[in-house]
DNA sequence: AATCAACACAACCGCCGGGGC
DNA sequence: GGCCCCGGCGGTTGTGTTGAT
């Protein structure tokens, strides 16, 4: 059956077709988006009139929404060229078996392969307890590797790559002593781990640590980038929303990003200031 | 100046859940 | 309960811009 199709407009917005919506949603209020087309006003779909309010027309616009998702996409994509460009062609010797994981053995984990700073870290964690930060030890729930506290933070905040392949940060003390004190500030460990996925590249099993990617690692080094969850003392929970990211007041800036240099560091170097200041805080677990 | 790669941005598409009939 | 419509969201695509070569 040849229904008579009516055209849909698609593409770029005019300025004419802005007038309409807005006119439209100044007298019935924003909604009722299908009924934009069914009466005339715009060859535009009811989604795409919908789209085009809420990212772009409607006033006080926060731009949170596709801003946002565009900027984790393109983030996210660069990433992903980063670690594959750095991958070398073939390092079995470097890459994590799942039957070396069963063994508790990370080959490629080898302590040498990081940074100068994660070595004395792990170092002088393996003297230390049984939760030691050996980067080749393997707990029950964590499958792949604990690794990369800062001097200061030693046991405050170590990250995992749990078997979900989601990266995420646990305070272990600062836990225990909320839990201790039966305190509603206890850090959800879920919250911690939705934001930091949201920072880090989701690892691969087989993931292998090249020189490229050892060069991503070592930024965790940085002092600064911890304070992405604000001060641990303070409010551990999602300090991430409250706190904008921080860049190092020296060094480790940056010259990556469109030059193709392909600089590890430029992934985390243009998150802008302000870039979270207008996401509202989730509440609490203790408000759920 | 031309070209190219990477990025930013705007918009569309597909899927899903909720609500009304 | 099933269907349909609508709105919301995540993923993707298309296009313009920018900076390096």
């Amino acid at each position: 059956m040849e229904a008579k199709r009516e055209e849909i407009r698609k593409g770029p917005w005019k300025a004419e077709e802005d007038e309409v919506l807005i006119n439209h949603v100044k007298k019935y209020g924003p909604r009722d988006w299908s009924s934009i087309r069914s009466k005339g006003l715009l060859q535009r779909t009811g989604k795409s009139c919908r789209l085009r309010w809420v990212n772009k027309l409607r006033p006080n616009l926060k731009k949170t929404d596709n801003d946002v998702k565009n900027f984790w996409s393109s983030r996210q994509k660069r990433l992903a060229r980063i670690l594959q460009n750095s991958n070398p062609p073939s390092s079995s010797s470097s890459s994590i078996s799942k039957s070396h994981k069963m063994n508790g053995e990370v080959p490629g984990f080898e302590i040498e392969n990081f940074p100068s700073q994660v070595q004395k870290y792990c170092s002088s964690m393996e003297d230390k307890s049984s939760q030691s930060c050996s980067l080749s030890s393997i707990d029950n729930n964590y499958d792949i590797i604990k690794m990369v506290p800062l001097p200061d933070l030693v046991n405050s905040k170590l990250l995992h790559f749990d078997t979900t392949n989601y990266a995420h940060i646990e305070e272990l003390d600062q836990r225990e002593n909320y839990d201790n004190n039966n305190n509603n500030q206890c850090t959800s460990e879920s919250q911690l781990q939705i934001s930091f996925s949201h920072v880090l590249p989701q690892p691969q099993q087989d993931m292998t640590f090249s020189p490229g990617s050892q060069e991503l690692l070592a930024r965790f080094e940085d002092p600064y980038f911890f304070d992405v969850f604000g001060p641990v003392d303070d409010a551990p929970e999602l300090a991430v929303v409250e706190q904008p990211f921080l860049k190092p007041a020296t060094g480790c800036c940056c010259d990556g990003g469109r030059d193709g240099s392909e600089n590890p560091d430029a992934f985390f170097d243009d998150f802008p200031a302000d870039m979270f200041d207008q996401i509202e805080s989730l509440p609490s677990p203790s408000d759920w």
